[in-house]
DNA sequence: GTTTGTTGATTGACCAGTCAATTAAAATCC
DNA sequence: GGATTTTAATTGACTGGTCAATCAACAAAC
């Protein structure tokens, strides 16, 4: 039944059915087999579409980055201090979506694949520049150093990040994560929220 | 030429071969095979000695996280203040092999290990917890929220790991590592080391 | 009748794990 | 001390299964 622009459909059904499978399975080793039947077709149109499982994954990838700057250029919008642009910066890394199991497990598993897929290794330090220029620039008025800061705070980002994947099965509990990045940025800025 | 005693040499080339050939690759996405023969052995005696590659992987976790405690150990026991037992612990977090590029790969591909495999999250939960402890026990005469600030503190070192796993191929600098640690310990504990 | 969407069947490669067989050191016996 | 039996060490060859990618063909909209 081949209406016209199924192709957008199919396209987004299969990314979002790559992100599910890893972050179900917690790892990459996903067969096309598995993502594609998750999405409802045929193993052979995600090839059709994607022309590789590489493609794919790097699209699920973009797709998972892309998000997160759209939440933070949402939250950045709101906010007209300094201090509450770093907020909304930290808000942005553990709200919404990007905080669900799902995804923070299928972000470890891009970590990973930045490994081997220099693509993938771009796409994530485009990523971490973005957030690391950010932070540096809402510092700049709060703090001495705020490019060491800002560092500092990326790290804590993604170490808070990766230990919310491993303590298992656990729902999203964003309260935890904001209150520790908030407790490290009143120390460094000397501004509570 | 089977002298006796040889069951220990090869498991330990093994275990060291299967942490480097991960690390190289940067994936768990080794073979038997690679691993064998960069241990130089076929791969039946990996299967004979480890019986499954799932084992052979979780002694390569446990190789890891036994000569992190080690070293921790060491480090601790040459401090004798709680200030110079956190920088002690520090230390052993990003200094001696622990630092290695191809460790610090390995690690990170074992935090996806432990997303799937019961044992690995098991053996990673022990070092998590084991590091907090250390962390909080130190803390406790020098900060009013000991735990919180443990465990702020682990999540830095992780991040700090995890992104120095990634700006790839460079020579371990724990400098940087150890700088950034100590930034935040002084801030939290109000004393420099 | 051409474009767009879709699939089942197939292929070619790869790989974990098994097994039977081989070597030679070590232990036991005479 | 020589013969023989046990046992540790080791491998090549094989198997069963899995999976990414391809292709030829079909269906329906335009």
């Amino acid at each position: 039944m081949p209406r016209i622009g199924m192709m957008a459909l199919r396209k987004d059904a299969l990314v979002n059915a790559t992100i599910g499978e890893i972050g179900r399975k917690g790892s990459l080793d996903v067969t096309m087999g598995q993502i594609t039947s998750a999405a409802g077709v045929s193993s052979a149109l995600a090839h059709h579409y994607f022309g590789s499982k590489d493609e794919l994954f790097l699209a699920a990838m973009r797709a998972i980055l892309s998000e997160f700057g759209a939440e933070a250029r949402r939250a950045l919008a709101l906010a007209h201090t300094p201090r509450a642009r770093l907020s909304a910066l930290v808000q942005a890394s553990f709200g919404g979506r990007n905080f669900q199991p799902e995804v923070v497990a299928a972000w470890l598993n891009f970590y990973v694949l930045a490994q081997t897929q220099p693509q993938a290794a771009r796409l994530l330090r485009v990523y971490q520049q973005r957030l690391v220029s950010n932070l540096t620039h809402a510092l700049r008025p709060l703090c001495a150093y705020p490019k060491g800061v800002a560092r500092t705070t990326a790290a804590l980002i993604d170490g808070v990040y990766i230990r919310h994947a491993l303590t298992e099965a656990g729902p999203p509990e964003p309260f935890a994560a904001i209150t520790t990045l908030e407790g490290y940025l009143a120390l460094a800025t000397g501004h509570s929220k």
